[in-house]
DNA sequence: GCCTGTGAATCCATTCACAGCT
DNA sequence: AGCTGTGAATGGATTCACAGGC
C-alpha cells in the first residue's frame, strides 16, 4: 500500500516512536526484530507497528521480521530527519536556555543557529554552547541569512503570539510553541505545542478521581 | 449526562484547555461565554466544547450560555486544580532546574518540594527556589516525609526507568517525564510523557513531504 | 511454522442537527 | 430569538483475523 493514501497524523507519531527502541537495538546489535517486539517496547499493538509501516512501504520480510539497520533508515527518510535542520529559539529564559543545550536536540540533527530574547539586559550574552543572544528585532534579518526553517518559542505567555508572528514573517515554516497558548498563523506554516501544564492537569485529574 | 460514562481522554485534555481563555475571559471581566466562542479560542467545534462539558454536568444556561467565573470553577474541581499538588523533580541538569523555577507550574498550584539528582557534585546545590538538591538515593525518605504525590523525571533517557522504579516504589502516584523513553510501571502509577523530539520530528515531516 | 501485509470488523471520537429551555 | 444538551450520523483509527510468502 503505497499509493497516495492519507497518512493518519497518529502513525507518523509513532513512527517517531519506533526509532527510540531501534536505535537501541541497533547499538546491541541485534539484527531483526519483529512487530511483536517492536510493539512490546512501546506498548502499541503489533497490527498496529505493521499497518502503520504499511503506508510507506514493504520493509518486512515474512515468517522473519524488519532488519533492525533499514527500517530505522527507512523511518528516518520518511521523518526528514536523515539530515540536519536549522532551529532558531526566542525567548532565553530558564527553559530556553535548557532548551538550546539540550542533548536530545542535538544528538537528532537539530542544531540551533540563533538564540532572540527581547529584554536588553539579555542580549548579547554568550551561552555555553557559543551563541549570542540577539536582540529579538533581528529575527527577520538572521532568519533568512541562516536559512533556518523552525522557530522553537520559549517566551512568557503574552509574548508567544507576537513571537509567532515574526517568526512566519521571517520566513520560518514550522514552529515549536513551548507557550500554553494557542497560536494563530497562517496555514503555511506548521505548528506543534509542548504544553505541561496540560499534561500535568491530566494527571491531576486521574489523581482526584481516586479520592 | 452524568451516569459512570467512560470519560474520553481527549476530553479531559481539551478542559485544561479550555480552562486557559477561561482565566484571560475572566481577568476581562467577560460574565459569560458561548460555546461558539470558547470553541473559537481554543480552535475547537462548539458542539465540541458542549459535549464535552456535558460529561460533567449541565453548566450552561440554554439561550445564554455558560457563566465565565462558574465554569473555571467546575472545570478545576474536575481536574483536581481546586487545590495544590506536591511534586518532586529527579535530574537537575538544565532541564531540571529550568523546571523548577518554571512560572507555569507554579501559577497553576503546583510547588516543588524536592529536588533529587544523583551525581555527588550536584548533590548539596542551592536552587534559586531555595530547595536543595538532594540525592537520589533520599528519595523513598522523602516521598513519604513530605506526601509527594507526583514525580517529575528530567534525567537522562538511560537513568529514567530507574528514576521511575525508585518514585514508584517510594509511593508516588503519577509520574511526569521528560526523557525520551518509554517508561514500564505497575498500573497504579499513571504516566505522561512530555517527548518534544517527537514533536520536532513531526514538524520535520511536514517540512520534509513538501520538498 | 512463523511473521508480514491487509481487507473487514470494531471501537472511539467528532460533528451534525434539532429538540428543549430561558 | 438564542444557545445549550444530546441522540444520530459520520468519519477515523485500532484491532482482528487470515491470506500470502519465507
Amino acid at each position: 500500500m503505497n499509493t497516495e493514501t492519507k497518512i493518519p497524523n497518529p502513525t507518523i507519531e509513532r513512527l517517531a516512536f519506533y526509532s527510540r527502541p531501534l536505535e537501541v537495538l541497533l547499538k546491541g546489535r541485534i539484527p531483526v526484530v519483529s512487530s511483536e517486539k517492536l510493539a512490546g517496547l512501546c506498548s502499541v499493538n503489533p497490527a498496529q507497528v505493521r499497518k502503520d509501516l504499511a503506508y510507506f512501504g514493504e520493509f518486512g520480510v515474512r515468517g522473519v521480521g524488519y532488519d533492525v539497520r533499514e527500517l530505522l533508515m527507512e523511518i528516518k527518510k520518511i521523518l526528514g530527519t536523515d539530515h540536519a535542520w536549522n532551529l532558531c529559539i526566542v525567548g532565553m529564559g530558564n527553559l530556553g536556555k535548557a532548551l538550546v543545550e539540550n542533548e536530545n536536540f542535538k544528538s537528532r540533527g537539530y542544531r540551533f543557529l540563533a538564540a532572540f530574547d527581547n529584554s536588553p539586559q539579555r542580549a548579547g550574552e554568550r551561552l555555553p554552547c557559543g551563541l549570542i543572544i540577539q536582540s529579538a528585532r533581528k529575527i527577520a534579518e538572521l532568519v533568512k541569512a541562516l536559512s533556518i526553517e523552525i522557530g522553537v518559542i520559549a517566551t512568557a505567555p503574552r509574548n508567544a503570539q507576537r513571537t509567532a508572528d515574526m517568526l512566519t514573517r521571517a520566513g520560518v515554516k514550522a514552529i515549536l510553541n513551548f507557550a500554553p497558548t494557542q497560536l494563530r498563523t497562517q496555514d503555511r506554516c506548521a505548528v506543534e505545542n509542548v504544553d505541561f501544564t496540560v499534561k500535568l492537569e491530566n494527571l491531576a485529574y486521574h489523581l482526584a478521581k481516586e479520592e
